[in-house]
DNA sequence: TATGAATGAGCCTTCATTCAT
DNA sequence: GATGAATGAAGGCTCATTCAT
């Protein structure tokens, strides 16, 4: 499961006085070629890893995928723990930039439905990879980690949101923001797993009135119940 | 019917029915000595299974945890995934037993707390199998099947909660009742998630007070704001 | 080369939490076939070194060699490095139980015949394997050292031989002792090198009564010139 | 006939005689800058080689040191093993002259003295790659007989010497010549082993001094005795 | 039943060698 | 000539599974 149980797994043995890297050290491609078959690499490792998972996942498959020998591999990787890091340093990257743009709409409900809107777009791009991110952060703390500082980041804005809302007197200040902030995002990541990873068949323009609806309502402001005029389309299971 | 013969009667192999039984085939225990076994080596699974996940479980580390030998797994089951899938059909056999009693409480609002309650009560003692349960869902469509029955019936009682209040008129008819049941038990379920597993710190009280009281506005139900009397502490991150 | 190098060339990968050893370490066999095995493993451990060094050894030859699958190696050896270890305790023990026995004889040439008897009679027997080890010693510090304290007990015998018979007025007190000794170590495992590793054919009573004689005469002992009565065999290239 | 044409002359496989040239066959190098890029080769390989010894030394390792991409080197050379015989046959090129100039002095005392010195000399410069030939030998016959080649003449020097001096009555000729000039060449070989490989401290006064001492005495020559006036170091071990 | 030795498929990784640029 | 990317044979090690005792 864990992709550093394979390196670990490597006892001392013997004391020696060896202490040059194995081969020369995988380094950026120097050339444009090189500079395309690493990304060959990292398309077919994303794609496998995010089909079979961390630990069925075999440097051939990549290979394969990739159209490369297996060797190839490692001219640009360490091990299959590298593969899989770099593949998630390029999806914290696309996070990050997704993340980033700026989203200062004006009243609260609004900004709300914003904000879930984003999410889902987001997380329907990259739900089976982070699937698997959490697979292995299950053994890996570097991992879990990094799911944990995005979920925070992520948190923290709904947790601010309320804060301002409660200051402004708008929402009851007898909530604890944190709580009720962790809990609000849970519901829309919880949502969409289930809606965007094991295939819950519904209609975004309702998913996201309801989801935005009880949001709001749940922090007690008032909603404009949003009339189904166009989405007649009864969510199915 | 006891949880062994439970796990027995499914078939063995993961992801398959063979019933094809090549060598001596693993049998129910005759003799007290050998139930005794049985029973170590399915308490020893299942604390493996947890510590390491399914994939980095070997079959000598849960005859050592067992503190048997390692061909003694063979002699209770057909395979490792044999192994597994008596783990959770004892899982299930559990989940079914405390999902079972009754609950039936007066007033909407006591319903949902206590359904909560029971939630996070039941999650807390099998989240770490069940996430291992999750994981090893990801390959296998069994597992996946396995863990969406369980949430569907979960949520199908939230959904027919809110049904039967939209039908007493209490609740919003245009609301749609399975997603908003879907999303609040996400909710729950999510934030179960962070508190149980990812080891967030908070008072219980406190949880179940703000999530009830979440879930009950987000219906638009009136919430008698929960008078924090004996709970000062502070939910902390 | 270095038996160590496989093993060191794995990486750190990733920080991870996963202490527990790979699989069962190998352990003492615990029953008698199981002892069998692993002296079989030895045996042929050692042939195969001999042969082929021990880079170019296969652990797959090892096996062959002992007649069973590759695998039983791991089961007794925690790797490649771990059988030439055990291969190399095994042949010092032996070589101490060859130099405990005692060997007080009367004047000192003869002192010196038994004592270069007993070091062709215990070299011819070990020395394609410590050829092995001082290949290995190129490397590895341990085995590097590992012959020097050998040698180190050989020569100080010569040493403490020759300052004895210094005190005696036998030998030149000009004389370096160390520097004598090791030379004339020196000239005896060197000419048994080419005589019993190299295959120069010699009749082993010249070569006794030769070497005894430079050793003597070298330290300006008088010698009584053997008389070839038997031996008129002409040692050839 | 310069070290270059030296070793190409010699058919580049270990232990074949192959001569067939699949692809384009390393030539003789037909630019200045060619010339440059081999020659730095040759040095980074014995570089490498006297560090790592043969099995160790990758072809990157060589390339690395000579500071070109890995792939020059078979621009050069046919394989790794036709690297090794170039580096060896430029040792023997280097013995070869060393070993040439005269050394006709008069009395036998100051030869056996000349000699050593000669001796000691030249290995001390090669020691390390010699060691690496021996490695080699040992599966190589190839360099095995190159190596009993040379002390083949190194002893046979030894051994007219000897001869010589017992026809002109000076050694007892009940004395084998040929074991003695062996065993007194090993004598120095394995002195030197100790001193300039294994890196034992002495003053090389006091070596030559004692070595050329031991010699002469061992074959009954009369030896003034070295007065110590100005090498009052004692040789420590 | 229990044991633990034996097996071998499977995967990772290395690195000598080839080859397109 | 030089480069460095690509290849794939080779071999180490793991561990699920079988089996003799």
């Amino acid at each position: 499961m864990s992709p550093a149980t394979a390196a670990d797994s490597q006892s001392a043995a013997l004391g020696t006085g060896d202490t040059s890297r194995p081969t020369s050290p995988p380094r950026d491609p120097l050339t444009e070629r090189g500079r395309r078959t690493r990304e060959a690499l990292l398309v077919a490792a994303r794609t496998v890893f995010e089909g079979k998972g961390y630990p069925d996942t075999r440097i051939s498959d990549i290979a394969n995928e990739a159209g490369v020998a297996h060797g190839t591999v490692y001219t640009y990787f360490e091990d299959k723990a590298a593969v899989f890091q770099s593949v998630v340093y390029e999806l914290t990257d696309q996070l990050d930039r997704e993340w980033r743009i700026g989203q200062d709409l004006g009243d609260p409900v609004a900004r709300i439905a914003e904000a879930n809107r984003r999410y889902f777009d987001s997380y329907s791009r990259h739900s089976r990879l982070l699937a698997v991110v959490e697979q292995v952060g299950t053994t890996e703390p570097k991992y879990r980690k990094l799911l944990a500082d995005f979920r925070q980041r992520y948190v923290e804005r709904a947790v601010a949101g309320i804060g301002r809302l409660q200051r402004d007197g708008v929402v009851d200040s007898s909530l604890d923001p944190y709580l009720a902030g962790s809990a609000l995002c849970a519901m829309v990541e919880g949502f969409g797993r289930q809606w965007l990873v094991r295939g819950e068949r519904h209609d975004p323009q309702v998913v996201s009135d309801t989801l935005t609806r009880l949001w709001a309502s749940a922090l007690g402001l008032p909603t404009a119940i949003p009339q189904p005029e166009v989405a007649i389309t009864r969510s199915t299971q």
